[in-house]
DNA sequence: GTGAAAGCGCTAACAC
DNA sequence: GTGTTAGCGCTTTCAC
């Protein structure tokens, strides 16, 4: 039809009007008019289609209503990341009703000027850091800049002055950890995760932590190096199925890397969990049909995202920087791929530390 | 450090020249200016750590360097849609070195007004369809825009002149099927896809055309609505065993079904491939660890975002809007649930057309 | 070689 | 109640 997108003038002129009016009208401020006028105005939009150009109306408001979603190189490729794609519709969820747009940025490898090129844009209003790993350059960058942020997926280090959200890594870790200590277990192996992420650090952590304070002490051999995939869980049951004594039990950092851990495990004869407990965590729906038995630690990835894209919101429409973090709980899902080591195996009860952390 | 980011106007100060040059220089055209003043220029740009605003940019250019990535409803959840991720990936691939940015455009429910805004408000230069359903509103919609457009995920039908990137749907099931004839199957069920996706007609189509062909009957029987779902696959796979007559083979149009049919299968007793050949679509990577034997086709999802993007792009810098399609060609891959029908079933070797289509 | 000036489409003081 | 005007930050024609 029209061989052009109708500008707020054009209405302004078909209703008779000024841009002000015509403006504060589409704007919704109604009260400001006489009913007569407001119907003129908005008639004449509905007639000539107008739709509101938002790159104008950003450059006027210095507001975009669009967030940037960034992704580290190593995310970048969504497919091997079901994490970012529950985070990502979490954000969407939010962010949907209230007229957001999400923009996502992936990070250039590339000169450190190009990428400021791609944060510091003005198209977005804030951003949602998609998990940055250890010592991610983005962090530093992030210093630099003056728009309103948040960590999703990534418990930061406080004193980086950013606000994160995730599933609280080391209180669902400790609870899982208790569980298996629980079952009788004292020889206890752990997978790690990936390296870079600083969840994988957390969950050791809270492990190691855990393991501490029953008095049980942790064996590095028994500590496998893990990246989060069922691969990785593969490999590091192949390094355990080498060794001469091995622990009754085996905490794994992922559901991925359980899965495999238990299907290598599976394949060399072993049966779990009588000769051999393995958990996982994540209850990575991915993973179920695979290993519907896992017992493991399940939290919400979905509201986790949810939750970030309403505090980087919070941010934006107040304009106030905050840095307070949300460590969302986890709960225990306990299924079959854990029981009490069996008998002839180590079963000294582990003494109870006085204070029980709970969470 | 600095209060606000620094506009042109202010290197254009720093450097002691007008916005003009400023300008000119900082978007490379190097050649009309002398070096010295090329170096002024940069030097105050860098020092002050200017960055340009895209938005300005694009408001004066006509042009956002953003393509918008529009989901369906019913795709939304990303979680839920594989397919999308790998679209989505290719997507990103090619724009990343191209310095375009992409914009998730999720559908809100609501009005067709407020849908409106989310397209057609200059924020995008073009749009990327993902995978639009049969009869989606948006196709409708986008005929009233002028931007340029490419569907992806969905051959649509070409009376409207939207191009369309997908795996050759109708190719791919032409050659499964007339593999499946091959090994000597006469009795073939089909489990359909989901009933809104183009593909799932098509792969529909192209078994049904494949058969008859090949002078098969298809039974309507033997032919299962499913949904691209494991479940769904499940669900088929116990509509067949209450049958008194079965086929001898049934093909699913996408692994996800071929999977829930063949474990609903086993779970019945039945053994695949002795007592019933099953082939599936997709060569689904989350779906292998579950089935790794699954016969099935494979195609590159990958490079179907990739083109996609490409496609797309070449319209936005052309500024013509084309509307031929690509159809990637997909690969047979053989594995072990389909085998020739067992002895003692019929096995009359079907006639062979005169006319064998390939791809 | 360089710069002044007129937009791009919209918003928001501030007048009337 | 309604309109005038001066930007938002950048690009680009056209003159010097």
């Amino acid at each position: 039809m029209a061989t052009r997108k109708p500008t707020l003038r054009e209405v302004a002129q078909a209703a008779g009007c000024s841009l002000t009016t015509t403006s504060n009208i589409l704007q919704g401020r109604h009260e400001l008019y006489r009913a007569e006028t407001v119907e003129r105005v908005l008639a004449a939009a509905r007639s000539l289609g107008y739709r509101p150009n938002m790159l104008a109306r950003g450059l006027a408001k210095q507001r975009t209503f669009t967030i940037g979603l960034v992704f580290e190189r190593a995310h970048a490729v969504l497919t091997q990341n079901d994490y970012a794609q529950h985070v990502l519709d979490g954000v969407i969820e939010f962010l949907l009703p209230l007229e957001y747009d999400v923009k996502l940025i992936t990070l250039p490898a590339g000169r450190p000027d190009s990428i400021w090129r791609r944060l510091e844009n003005g198209t977005v209003d804030g951003h949602l850091l998609l998990a940055p790993v250890i010592d991610s350059p983005l962090l530093e960058w992030r210093r630099h800049s003056r728009l309103p942020v948040v960590s999703v997926g990534s418990l930061l280090p406080p004193n980086l002055g950013i606000p994160c959200v995730d599933v609280d890594n080391e209180g669902g870790m400790r609870m899982l950890t208790e569980w298996v200590i629980q079952q009788g277990h004292r020889h206890i192996g752990f997978v790690k995760g990936h390296p870079l992420h600083w969840s994988a650090l957390q969950r050791e952590r809270a492990f190691r932590k855990t393991m501490a304070d029953y008095g049980l002490p942790t064996r590095e051999e028994w500590i496998f190096q893990g990246r989060y995939t069922i691969e990785s869980g593969r490999q590091c049951a192949r390094e355990l199925l080498a060794l001469r004594e091995r622990p009754t039990a085996v905490i794994c950092a992922d559901d991925g890397s359980a899965a495999g851990f238990i299907q290598e495990c599976l394949a060399h004869g072993l049966r779990i969990p009588e000769d051999l407990s393995v958990a996982g965590f994540d209850d990575e729906p991915l993973v179920h049909p695979l290993c519907p038995n896992l017992t493991t630690v399940r939290h919400d990835k979905h509201r986790v995202g949810y939750l970030a894209a309403q505090l980087l919101y919070e941010q934006i429409e107040t304009g106030t920087l905050r840095d307070d973090s949300i460590a969302l709980p986890a709960t225990l899902v306990i299924r079959k791929t854990v029981a009490p080591p069996s008998a002839g195996q180590a079963l000294v009860a582990p003494q109870i530390p006085s204070k029980e952390v709970q969470r």
